[in-house]
DNA sequence: GACCGATGTTAACGACGGCTAACGCGTTTC
DNA sequence: GAAACGCGTTAGCCGTCGTTAACATCGGTC
């Protein structure tokens, strides 16, 4: 019974063709006969893969926040400083954002389409991350208070986030420019 | 026949309620009941006010665009010298985005759920509101090309409308805070 | 005091969308 | 070789939602 190894396809295909449906026309702008056509199947072959429209969704939006953390995470424990692991986060933050503008655009658009239950477990994970962030930060800039370092984490989560709407500059010189306006906001970062 | 002297109230107030629920579950996720209880007037009652849902959306749009574009080319004008002019601009959005959460993400969440024409019409005024920063920054900082402005631009703007996803910080501290790390991004914009 | 336009109300229609049902068909498994 | 299963199809149900229709109310005007 080989379900392990390397079962790459239809889910995440589906996935995929649902994220990018979703980045371009919200969650309820999109039926289920779009995503199934994107894929070749059509309309409720998606049933035999996803309990429900709404599972999909709730999978795309924990997936992209469990990725987010445990990157963070990982980049944090490499660092050799406070410094160091803010520039990493940067790094890996821009990396991600650019790496997958349609995920991006859908954890930034369509959380409060979720249930109660998945919402709850998705802001969780986003909360988690925000304090890695905050965490670092306070480490580097020992004045900023805890509650203004939030607002700045979220303030460059928005700047790097802001890709998906710009683009039209090539992928590297994206990844400079947004790495060093991140940085020199979160320098600029008062009391 | 008063109709242009002060007509302040019901349309008003609708948009701001259509704008308020339309933020909270976007524009698909928000019903005509919905809006209609929300001014306490209940349902279909709204199409005395409005041809249609999306006539409403459009309105918002397009006021947003225009209330923009219009401070935009203002405080520009007012400007003594293109670092005046920057300065002056992200002042004015700052002060806007704090003072209308709800208008600003719903500008940056709905727009596609809009039909072609009026589409069309507010990313025209998005552009040449863009172009308004693009000129300014590339006076303030000649050595930028063009689309690296126009890319940092958009940077900033996500930068600061992330407002409506924190909040938590008093105003005052706020708008200081997003003022300066816009500055420090856009100081930071590298070729 | 009848008329009327502005503003509401409730009832109903029609479309659409998510989801289930019933069925087909190739591949695996004993 | 037949049963089981994975994966797909089409037809149809049912709820929701935008919109319209038909009908009140009421303040102002000739």
């Amino acid at each position: 019974m080989p379900t392990d190894p390397a079962k790459p396809s239809r889910r995440e295909q589906i996935l995929a063709a649902a994220a990018e449906k979703f980045a371009r026309a919200g969650f309820h702008g999109v039926g289920i006969d779009d995503i199934g056509s994107a894929v070749g199947i059509s309309g409720p072959a998606l049933y035999r893969h996803f309990r429900s429209k709404d599972a999909m969704l709730a999978e795309l939006l924990t997936g992209i926040s469990d990725r987010l953390l445990r990157g963070g995470q990982d980049h944090v424990g490499k660092a050799s400083d406070p410094h160091d692991a803010l520039d990493r986060l940067v790094r890996w933050h821009v990396e991600f954002a650019l790496g997958n503008p349609a995920l991006i655009t859908v954890h930034m658009r369509d959380l409060d389409s979720l249930a109660e239950a998945d919402r709850h477990k998705v802001r969780e994970l986003q909360r988690s991350y925000v304090e890695v962030w905050v965490d670092v930060l306070c480490q580097a800039r020992p004045e900023l208070p805890r509650p203004t370092a939030r607002a700045a984490a979220h303030a460059v989560f928005g700047l790097i986030n802001s890709t998906p709407f710009s683009a039209h500059l090539d992928v590297e010189a994206m990844s400079r420019l947004l790495r060093s306006m991140a940085l020199g906001a979160l320098d600029r970062a008062t009391t």
